[in-house]
DNA sequence: ATTATAATTTAGACAAATCTAAAAATACTT
DNA sequence: AAGTATTTTTAGATTTGTCTAAATTATAAT
């Protein structure tokens, strides 16, 4: 597969072509900053080596073989996360850039190796899962910060917003994953928080709130 | 700089371009495996970014941008060829194929980090000096084995040939850098030697004396 | 010095990945 | 159900990096 192909692969999965719904080409388009001619000669070239189902006019969808090279992009991304924080001291929001790059170089043991220098993580920075070299893997069982009820606490566990906007806002903070936050608070008007990590106390606002994830203790 | 390019940059370095006398278009053919009309095209390619300084029918030498870019290529390649063989466990001969790759890869950071993580290597695996970020380096001062006298002792620190074949001869018979090696013992026929390693002795042909690198101890 | 040989360049073509503009198909609306 | 709007595709062009084959320049040899 040439990293274009690897891209394409990668978009429509993450827009859910796993499933059987079909992925429209201005939905691609968008997702990739491109434009839906382009998409559409993509999808041709991807159909003809069996890693989409393209129907003229329908959309995409990846097939068995295109989920599987779909998983096997995410796992090198996700990996590189965390090695980028990990062992190189990168930020959360630096180090989506330099993994989008490092998910292309082509190399099985290279892989295995970096997986077993981390001790096997099953997340990546993000809080989002790994998937196995046979591709399996289970979301994290969690829920946004703006469901828990005044008084639970829960750890940081992800992010749903992947912005680094949003991935700076935290830094800055000081929220990291790990972190065990209470509420305090809430605030009716307009459902802000208060929040307590540590000994540190914050008012976030309600979209905040709804863009981190947390495990209930 | 394109991928290509900076393939080529490399390339041109590596055949001498960094000294006044331009290198032939058929010997980077050469070197790239590639055809001379290519090289021509990007010669000129080359020379439009300044890069290089092309003369027609002349051949190719590199401005001093290109070296510095050169520089910075190959501090990259070997900065990942340490990283490969002292955290992931890769062999001497199964380094450059990945590290021709992770070369490649933009951030200044990763690079900066990745120096940092492995203790600012002066010397990768094949012994040959990292460039600082500033592009500094000294050539390490070292001999072929096959110059050193009988009974002188002297400290494996690199190798001529990079080729995987030899590279293979010498993990198989468990030669490594760093090893000390003392000659006990020349055939004037073949110039054949009886050398020996820790405990081990060895009887190695000269073609193999003289593409191993030593230092005098 | 002329000729033969080798190296180099040019011209034209191709594949990958993209784009724009126009045409075709689908979806929405009243 | 007809017409409008939106989505998608096609056709043709562009860029990058490569190639082959032919033409040109440089080098070597007699």
């Amino acid at each position: 597969m040439t990293r274009a192909e690897e891209n394409y692969i990668k978009a429509i999965f993450h827009l859910g072509g796993a499933a059987s719904q079909p992925i429209a080409t201005n939905a691609i388009a968008e997702e990739m900053d491109t434009k839906p001619s382009s998409v559409t000669d993509m999808a041709k070239k991807l159909a003809e080596k069996k890693l989409v189902t393209y129907v003229k006019y329908q959309g995409v969808s990846l097939t068995e073989l295109g989920i599987e090279k779909a998983l096997a992009i995410i796992r090198k991304h996700r990996l590189w996360e965390v090695f980028l924080v990990k062992k190189l001291d990168f930020t959360w929001d630096e180090v989506h850039e330099v993994a989008e790059q490092l998910e292309h170089i082509k190399s099985e043991k290279l892989i295995d190796q970096l997986d077993a220098l981390l001790e096997y993580p099953k997340y990546d920075p993000h809080g989002d899962p790994i998937p196995s070299k046979t591709g399996e893997f289970k979301e994290r069982d969690k829920q946004l910060l703006s469901e828990l009820p005044v008084q639970a606490k829960g750890v940081c566990v992800g992010v749903k917003d992947t912005s680094s906007a949003f991935l700076k806002f935290l830094d800055k903070n000081k929220i990291a994953l790990g972190d065990t936050i209470e509420v305090l608070e809430k605030e009716e008007f307009d459902d802000s928080l208060r929040i307590q990590i540590d000994r540190r106390q914050f008012h976030i606002s309600h979209l905040i709130a709804t863009n981190l994830y947390v495990k209930k203790e």
